[in-house]
DNA sequence: TAGGCCATCTGGTCCT
DNA sequence: AGGACCAGATGGCCTA
């Protein structure tokens, strides 16, 4: 498991940090002071670089009378050191847009997951300690939708079958509904426009509907079986769940 | 132990 | 330029 958030952030300037190296797996970043001095940089930014390697070999020379041959060196090395410390300045700023990147895409991930939480609980009643993945609970609420509008069509049409509202939406799974789905754009924007086109599904009833998601590949439903059997959702939950026992 | 699910990190791409 | 979105990679946890 990766470190805190926090615990990364404060590790990210090395200049700042004088704490001992993350645990977190930030390869390649500068995580401690031997990072820093391992690229000659300063333990902090605004001082002077590390003396100690810039002093120690020079001390012998200072009484020399320094030659052409040791100011390219010294110079070579200037611009080396500096070198490093761009690229290592370059490197922190990429880590820190990298962390708050990772921090966005954190967030982003949640508040997702919770619009699917929040899709839960108004899907019908299941056990409480059943909970549906994430692909189960598109694909039930896809369904769902389109049982819901296929409902209230047969309702406003007065067929025989109007009762399959009163069926399928027994009053303990009505409080829980957000409002009807509007039967015709919102079920389309569901799914494939042919898949759960309004017109389509006007055309025939729930269960001989070609456009169905019971006549999906997914969607199993035979003589034989009186559930809707919506895909990805487990068959002994489906049986549970009383807003789909319509066709008993 | 294999497979499924999930959270997180990451780099790329698109948009504002 | 910075943020949103996306898909791939990775590792942890759980269950059959």
């Amino acid at each position: 498991m990766p470190a805190p958030l926090e615990t990364c952030i404060s590790d990210l300037d090395c200049a700042s940090s004088s704490s001992s190296s993350s645990s977190s797996d930030l390869s390649g970043f500068l995580t401690d002071e031997e990072d820093c001095a391992r690229l000659q940089l300063p333990a902090s930014a605004s001082g002077p670089p590390a003396r100690v390697r810039r002093g120690a070999p020079s001390t012998s020379r200072t009484s020399e009378v320094p030659g052409a041959q040791d100011e390219e060196q010294e110079r070579r090395r200037r611009r080396g050191r500096a070198r490093v410390r761009s690229e290592a300045l370059l490197h922190s700023l990429r880590r820190s847009r990298r962390v708050k990147a990772n921090d966005r895409e954190r967030n982003r991930m949640h508040n997702l997951n919770a619009a699917l939480d929040a899709l839960r609980s108004v899907l019908p009643s299941f056990p409480d300690d059943t909970k549906l993945t994430k692909i189960e609970t598109l694909r039930f609420a896809y369904n769902y939708i389109w049982a819901l509008a296929e409902t209230l069509r047969l309702a406003d049409q007065g067929l025989p079958g109007s009762g399959a509202r009163e069926r399928l939406l027994p009053p303990q799974c009505v409080p829980c509904l957000p409002g009807p789905p509007s039967p015709a754009s919102d079920v389309e924007s569901w799914g494939s426009g042919a898949a759960a086109s309004p017109s389509a599904a006007a055309a025939a009833s729930p269960l001989s509907d070609p456009s169905s998601p019971a006549a999906s590949e997914d969607f199993t439903y035979g003589p034989g079986d009186p559930f809707f059997s919506f895909p990805g959702l487990p068959k002994d939950l489906l049986h549970t769940t009383p807003c789909f026992i319509p066709y008993h």
